[in-house]
DNA sequence: GAAGATTACTTGGATGTCCTACTATTTGCC
DNA sequence: GGCAAATAGTAGGACATCCAAGTAATCTTC
């Protein structure tokens, strides 16, 4: 059941009455919170018939999209902005379902690969389907919003040092 | 060190070359789920030396904003969009740390009461300067894409019941 | 060419979130 | 009144993320 009130509306007064600034930066911040919280929230839902989760399924694309299908561990991480630990995990477990395998690097033996397998690769294309289908979550947004707010962001990652 | 292209930009690329659809949805979808990951570690960065993190920052806010600086825990819940358990969890850190304080409801022994302290109060003030001195995590956005993604995510946020 | 610095990945531990299930209390309805 | 249904909060468990520290391999530099 909905609040009788939009909550971030109500922050906002109460910010500026109580003259704590910054009340747009506040706003925008809160509606992200809360965005990522509803969309992680649908996509997952999307993605779990699938067996796999927003992460697992970003790790996936990514080795789909490379031309090998396979990347080190540390590539991985990079591209998708996640901790090294996070994607021994995330690879754990996609290994564990048979989407993933470890490979040694041919020249370097630090280094791991992960590669897709055929099953990996039909799993993500099918899970991809599921996700175009619920707009990624997004269902709501109109083709300028979701411009909008890309663009808007990508000023934000790129100070964040991203690229 | 920054990656020389932007990711999101990159995975546009490859969404539309095998036209896996709703890449502008794609696009937003991983762009606030970055922003998120983003505005979460600064935040928290500008929280540490309060002893607060965002979610505990939160629910003494609105405690303070409140009429008699005590709230059920289930209002706490509702208006900051988290689970019951979540709000035991985070109840229970504040009032080990002092900031807050249990009581029964007056009329109805199902309900907990969480009651701002003194020290609640004064620590939340320093903790909102500190936030807003970051802007929030946002610092290089201007104040129209603020309103801006403000404004596209209010739809989101509504669709999904929140308000 | 050998020692020290750097890089790649993993392990173990802390945090925080959610879900399911449970107890206690109150409300609704006949 | 009395009993079923709803509501408030908490405990226990699963899961994901990060940090700090450790091991192994490679690179740098003299």
């Amino acid at each position: 059941m909905p609040l009788p009130f939009d909550p971030i509306a109500e922050a906002r007064r109460n910010w500026r009455s109580r003259r704590w600034g910054a009340v747009d930066a506040m706003s925008a911040a809160t509606s992200i919170t809360r965005a990522h919280q509803v969309l992680l929230h649908r996509i997952d839902a999307a993605l779990e018939p699938h067996g796999l989760n927003f992460s697992r399924f970003e790790a996936l694309a990514l080795l789909h999209f490379s031309r090998t299908g396979a990347l080190p561990l540390g590539k991985v991480g990079d591209r998708l902005q996640v901790h090294p630990t996070s994607v021994t995990n995330t690879v754990d477990r996609l290994e564990a379902d048979g989407l993933v395998r470890r490979r040694a690097h041919p020249t370097d033996r630090r280094t791991t690969l992960a590669e897709i397998t055929g099953r990996g690769r039909t799993t993500v294309e099918a899970a991809a389907g599921a996700l175009a289908e619920v707009h990624f979550g997004l269902e709501g947004m109109g083709r300028d919003d979701l411009r909008g707010v890309t663009d808007a962001l990508a000023g934000l990652r790129e100070g964040a040092g991203d690229f």
